[in-house]
RNA sequence: GUGGGAGUAGCUCAAUCGGCAGAGCACCGGACUGUGGCUCCGGACGUUGCGGGUUCAAUUCCCGUCUCCCACCCCA
């Protein structure tokens, strides 16, 4: 039997009603707060991620489904292309491209799949759904103020809260502008020097490969050394400690609840000053069901002009797992069930059908059935609502036999007011 | 990439020390062709994840492999 690849997972019904339901509550939200869409490639030439989300990250250096090109054409010839491992290169790249920037800030989100050849564990797949936004634009258009900031973030609050996902917390910090960084990173170096034999083996690769990721560090042993590093907050200039400072102002201001947390470090490259993510209990390790941050400098780092950014991804699968909400509560039944009873009926059924739907309601057709215990026994295991029952004797009277599954109660209802009928009980 | 646990019918799970692969639910048919949900009777249910080994005999023991789960790592 050939099944899905490991890694990948079929959403099968109910639980596809499931995440219908998120992406509708999704768009909803988006659309109050003057998001538009975006959709780019599932695929884009690997230079874009070597260049966007950083060489030396582990998504880049082991993680990316790329393949050389096979076309014929020499333009295209061997040329290296990834499967998107998270949509944020993609969205800039096409602000570039389509010169988005000359028609003001814009504010885009996107919902689609990522792919990221990980070891498969509980909210982690090697191909998975990301929710998210990114604000962006010329510095003349706001893209840099700390209300962009505050925005996204009391979006994000709002948007859990409206899902009925309890007990989030945002983790707040900024990681300061390249200048920071550099005198950051090179005190950090200097301070990790004469402790770093004293850690952990993956401290010791960190130090080398990425000394921020220290911070992320569990070992009980480690956390004293680590607790008398410096921070980045003590190497903020004096531009980025006021524009974090702005951000929490606002957030307090509109009672966004947050907590500080100079240890948070983003695993990309390009973040600039505000990072954060959600956690939350329920998910087991993979507790952050989303993550974000600012990335003034991308724009220029793929070659185009200057734009400040900030955006955010949400872990769609972890997203849901954190749904308290059942996929069998928002799994939309049929309305009726319509069972024809004896020879000839399924035209008059299928006529019936027409009508119900084009005024709305959810129709399942039963065929010609001479049983009626049957098709009541099919209505009921359908869910549906009502079961209508098409006989010769309802076709002569131009009215249909109605049965209210919930209650038991049968009616006679002319059929012009089935529709009606069949509505006001949803 | 590393470590641990698991894999038996569509689903949930049994199977003693290595001795005929089972149950419930679900499914199909009948009792039952205009008012069911109950009940009763019958039916189909399987490459025990896959491949090898040990044995008279393997779901059971051994080796390999795949997948899932948990954790590390990484990240959303």
């Amino acid at each position: 039997m050939i099944k899905a690849v490991r890694g990948t997972r079929d959403l099968l019904p109910p639980e596809t009603s499931l995440w219908n339901f998120v992406e509708a509550a999704v768009r909803d939200v988006f659309r109050a707060y003057n998001f538009h869409e975006i959709r780019t490639p599932i695929f884009e030439s690997t230079e874009l991620f070597a260049r966007g989300v950083g060489e030396e990250t582990d998504i880049v250096a082991k993680e990316m489904y790329t393949w050389e090109d096979k076309s014929r054409a020499a333009s295209e010839k061997g040329q290296s292309l990834t499967l998107r491992p998270e949509n944020t290169a993609g969205v800039v790249r096409a602000y570039i491209e389509h010169k988005l920037g000359e028609r003001g800030l814009q504010k885009l989100y996107y919902i689609g799949p990522q792919f990221r050849r990980e070891r498969p564990q509980k909210g982690r797949y090697r191909q998975f759904y990301q929710i998210g936004a990114e604000v962006l634009g010329p510095a003349s258009s706001g893209s840099e103020s700390p209300a962009r900031d505050a925005e996204i973030l009391e979006l994000l609050a709002t948007l859990l809260d409206r899902l009925g996902i309890e007990g989030w917390t945002l983790r707040l910090n900024s990681v300061g502008c390249s200048n920071d960084r550099a005198a950051y990173n090179e005190a950090l170096r200097k301070a990790l020097e004469p402790v770093v034999p004293n850690m952990c083996v993956d401290c010791q690769r960190r130090a080398v490969t990425n000394p921020l990721r220290v911070f992320d560090c569990k070992v009980p042993e480690d956390q004293p050394i680590i607790e008398a590093l410096p921070r980045i907050s003590q190497f903020l200039d004096e531009p980025c400690r006021k524009h974090f400072q702005e951000v929490q102002e606002i957030l307090k201001a509109i009672g966004v609840p947050f907590t500080l947390d100079d240890r948070l470090v983003r695993g990309l490259d390009y973040y600039t000053r505000t990072a954060f993510e959600f956690i939350h209990g329920s998910l087991g390790a993979q507790n952050a069901i989303l993550g974000g941050g600012r990335y003034d400098g991308l724009s220029e780092s793929l070659g185009g002009p200057p734009a400040p950014g900030i955006g955010f991804a949400i872990g769609e699968d972890r997203l849901i797992l954190a749904l308290k909400e059942t996929a069998e509560a928002v799994h939309r039944k049929p309305d009726v069930y319509i069972a024809a009873l004896g020879p000839g009926m399924d035209r008059e059924s299928a006529r019936l059908a027409r009508e119900l739907r084009r005024h709305d309601v959810i129709v399942e057709l039963g065929d010609e059935n001479f049983r009626l215990k049957k098709s009541f026994e099919t209505a009921e295991k359908l869910g549906a609502r009502f079961a209508l029952i098409v006989g010769e004797n309802e076709v002569k009277a131009n009215a249909f036999a109605l049965k209210d599954l919930e209650s038991g109660v049968q009616a006679s209802v002319p059929r012009a007011e089935l529709a009606e009928k069949i509505l006001s009980a949803r």
